[in-house]
RNA sequence: CGGAGUGUAGUGUAACGGUAGCAUUCGUGCUUUGGGAGCAUGCGAUCCGGGUUCGAAUCCCGGCACUCCGACCA
């Protein structure tokens, strides 16, 4: 992508109404536009992150047997009635609104009810059994206070999982497999090393759901953690449990955290009411057991954001960057600067890398203030001075480390780089 | 939902009830070119609706929006 053609710009300083680290400085670079309070687009480079962070979901989705789907935003009222979950007095976060002839609708928020409806029409013998089926869409939350830019916000896009078992012995099955599947998400994320499996408040079929909480100042919840196991406990169960789950260890620290996933046991509390039942080998007629997996990757580009960007502007990790590389040209007038850099973006563009290329007429220090802000893992500049060199300098967003290469090497150094 | 505050060019700010100013961005021209450079010149704003007043960005009423604190957060 050359730069001159990027439909954003950057801003040199914050809104004054932006209070919040991660929506500051995603505006600041151009990867979102606040719309309303909570609600925020996604411009081209924050999709091409937010799109990276949907799509290690969805491969490690599908690694364990789920199958991707789409449901709609808006849902029937019916199987909510039936699952008692209609009413605002109950669950108090709904939009709703109504069709031309007065039927109410709902805007999806979660979607237990109408996947359980839907199943109905395909699961009806024990040997449709176990299945999985998840998607990655937009939820919409009437929150009555959006907070903390887009970790909190009124729209938010999610992957909801949701699994379908004979019994709970089954379930525990998918379940395990669910959570390694999870651990897989976050390492790649490159915030695996301070993400938190946690014991929170569960829900009518089990003791504790399990969060998945990633350490940050700016966090939202309070967390015990364990640190010999990556284990923690939900400040609103440590009254309850005082010692490690996993290694009993007694020594939990207090930190802050964001909830970036959880998942939980539904049991039969969706399968009863709506009736979502299957034959079993002797014939009997049993509820389906099941269970639920969120995660959300734009409120994980928000942690994502709040604990790896720097003063100078955003961080991203290879996995998640809009761009692996990004070629600064310094003096696009000089022909052997140009030319320069024009080949390598040729060369990386044939070669499958992601680049960015700063190919517009400024001066360098808005170059190097931008590129910075932008926050792709490797910056390239090219200049008169650089060529003299004979040599690449490659210098490293997250610590500013610098590398010279030589130009044979260079295509090896950035494809082994993560 | 309770409490507090704020709405002025794209952004950030100023203006006692009396000419809406400054900075930056943006356009044009010249100079400059490794960390948001300089000179000149130009474009661009009082959230919406009422009221008070000779006169309202300013005072009053209503609405809308935004921010913060708290409560809430499968």
């Amino acid at each position: 992508m050359r730069q001159s053609m990027l439909l954003t710009k950057t801003r040199k300083e914050g809104l004054k109404d932006e209070v919040s680290k991660n929506a500051n400085l995603l505006i600041r670079a151009g990867f979102i536009n606040k719309e309303m309070a909570g609600v925020y687009s996604y411009l081209p480079l924050g999709l091409r992150t937010l799109n990276k962070i949907s799509n290690i979901a969805r491969e490690e989705m599908n690694k364990i047997g789920s199958q991707e789907l789409l449901l709609t935003a808006l849902q029937d009222k019916e199987p909510w009635v039936k699952s008692g979950r209609w009413s605002d007095d109950v669950y108090d976060i709904w939009f709703k609104t109504k069709l031309k002839n007065g039927t109410e609708i709902g805007l999806g928020s979660t979607h237990e009810e109408p996947l359980v409806t839907l199943m109905k029409n395909h699961i009806r013998s024990y040997k449709d059994l176990p299945v999985s089926a998840y998607q990655i869409q937009t939820k919409f939350r009437n929150e009555v206070r959006a907070k903390a830019g887009i970790m909190r916000g009124r729209e938010f896009l999610m992957k909801d999982m949701y699994s379908f078992s004979k019994d709970e012995k089954e379930h525990e099955i998918f379940y395990e497999k669910a959570k390694v599947a999870y651990s897989h998400i976050f390492k790649r994320l490159g915030i695996g090393d301070r993400t938190y499996f946690t014991y929170a408040l569960g829900g009518t079929f089990s003791k504790y759901s399990h969060e998945y909480q990633t350490l940050a100042i700016n966090g939202e919840d309070t967390i015990y953690c364990c640190d010999e196991c990556m284990v923690a406990i939900n400040k609103e169960l440590i009254d309850e449990i005082k010692e490690c789950p996993s290694c009993k260890n007694k020594k939990l620290i207090e930190r802050k955290s964001v909830e970036v996933g959880n998942i939980f046991k539904l049991g039969i509390k969706y399968s009863e009411p709506l009736g979502l039942i299957y034959i079993d080998e002797k014939g009997a007629k049993k509820f389906v057991f099941m269970g639920c997996y969120g995660f959300g990757p734009s409120r994980t580009m928000g942690t994502i954001t709040e604990i790896l960007s720097d003063e100078k502007g955003l961080v991203w990790p290879v996995s998640v960057a809009p761009f692996k590389v990004h070629i600064v040209e310094i003096s696009s007038e000089n022909k052997k600067v140009r030319e320069t850099s024009e080949k390598l973006y040729d060369i990386f563009t044939k070669n499958g890398v992601e680049v960015l290329y700063d190919d517009r007429d400024a001066r360098a220090g808005e170059k190097f203030n931008d590129s910075d802000l932008i926050g792709i893992p490797l910056r390239i500049v090219i200049s008169e001075k650089g060529l003299e060199k004979g040599e690449f300098e490659i210098k490293q967003r997250i610590d500013g480390k610098v590398f010279n290469i030589k130009e044979k090497e260079l295509m090896d150094f950035v494809n082994k780089y993560n």
